[in-house]
DNA sequence: GCCCATTTGTGCGTATGTATG
DNA sequence: GCATACATACGCACAAATGGG
């Protein structure tokens, strides 16, 4: 007989009821929240297939894509013959902003703080104009100094289109600051940002930028652009990030590539 | 009844006969191959899920898995009532050495040449230490000078577990020149490179790598840092990149982030 | 070393839902 | 309305790895 484990997290972390939303992405929501709520712990040993098929309304079929998409979001790890855990390091689910800098040891990463200094409407077409879809002056742009771990700042510009995401428009100013934008995506809109396309270069940052985030005209540093997706081909927000010269390296990416060998 | 469609493309891309590949893995490389080979063009409609299960030895199940991974891979559309399509802009499956600049319109990469400049045990440790789990001098290190579209020239070295691929030791130092790593993981290994760590910060450059790509000594440019795992934690090359300042923005990562919502 | 229960991994067949044209 | 085609879901069978005795 096999040690009981905990087959109530469907009561504490209920799976979302969105119409529409198939089976097994409710099971991997409420799956997600539970480990994240710390109903179990990292290294704890998940129920088996066998246990959630039969504790809760899902199949075999259902449950396996569910902890498929688990292991393919590094959340859990799956040993054949023994079972299912969840991983050690879980990787950060939300990296707001594409934006995290190494700590000194390497393992963690800074904490930021963000503030809103601009939100306008934007006529000028850009980098942005065609992923996004300007059309006349219908995206809008948001400006935030991120300060990072109390050492250096970096500014971000930030475009959205303004027809689909209006929303963002009548939000109070101080509410923007820690948004999470991909999360606001997936509340309000539905829309989940699943890929994303970053480039990087060295600039020369302009003065207004300088200014705001502390450094000298002038400064050269690291000028960092990124499209946002949700799905294969529907760009959401595209963002331009200035970060001054630092110590701290920029984690980047920690994604998959290829999927399924 | 419908349009009659190429149903032969197994003869001419024949799926993998390695020993436990699973089929629909099988099936998806076929596919892929089937696509980068032109045998479909980007836009075609490809066989329904009824023909290929009806003309291949894959059951439905099996079936969709594979279109559901090339899906998630970006290379197929599919469309509900429709019909499943070569994506108009695949990408690149084969992004070799994670080194990719775009062009000046922005939707291209540069042509990229690599070609080594040494190859030796190490016995000093260094980032590379942990993640590879480095012993004695049972570390490989492969210096290499890749040239970028007759524009510029960077830096890479690249640090391996030499227990694990010795034989890397023994190939001929010109038949390493062009090499895709990834890909002799793959075929010798059986170790498809899937998650990519990239970290990214401002540094100067050492005096032998300013030598090697003909740039000034304490040239300051991008230093880039990379950890490639097969599977989740399994990491199997380290590398680093060391790019002087140029106009071309480094493309790091065109990747999914989350899946399946 | 072997056996055996457990657990995940793969594969198949079927049924039903839903969007497309 | 209708046939087509993809999307989801279920149930079953067997393979393969694990871990303990």
């Amino acid at each position: 007989m096999s040690e009981q484990r905990r087959l109530d997290f469907l009561e504490r972390y209920p799976p979302p009821e969105k119409r529409g939303m198939p089976k097994y992405a409710r099971l991997r929501a409420a799956l997600v929240s539970a480990i994240e709520g710390g109903y179990w712990a990292p290294g704890a040993k998940l129920p088996t297939e066998q246990e959630l098929t039969g504790a809760t309304p899902y199949s075999l079929g259902t449950v396996q894509r569910a902890m498929r998409a688990l292991v393919e979001d590094g959340i859990v790890v799956r040993r054949q013959g023994s079972g299912s855990y969840v991983a050690t390091a879980p990787r950060q689910i939300d990296n707001p902003w594409h934006l995290r800098f190494r700590t000194a040891d390497g393992r963690g990463f800074l904490p930021v703080s963000p503030h809103v200094v601009l939100r306008e409407r934007v006529e000028v077409r850009g980098p942005w104009s065609e992923p996004l879809g300007q059309e006349g002056d219908n995206i809008l742009r948001v400006d935030r100094r991120i300060d990072v771990g109390d050492e250096f700042a970096v500014y971000s510009r930030f475009f959205v289109n303004a027809d689909r995401f209006g929303s963002l428009l009548y939000r109070p100013l101080a509410e923007l600051d820690d948004a999470n934008f991909k999360q606001i995506l997936l509340d309000e809109f539905d829309l989940p940002v699943t890929h994303v396309s970053q480039d990087v270069r060295m600039a020369i940052f302009p003065a207004d930028a300088c200014e705001a985030i502390d450094v000298e005209d002038e400064t050269v540093g690291l000028f960092l652009q990124v499209v946002a997706s949700a799905g294969a081909g529907d760009p959401v927000y595209y963002q331009e990030l200035l970060i001054p010269p630092t110590e701290r390296a920029l984690h980047v990416s920690d994604l998959r590539e290829a999927s399924e060998t």
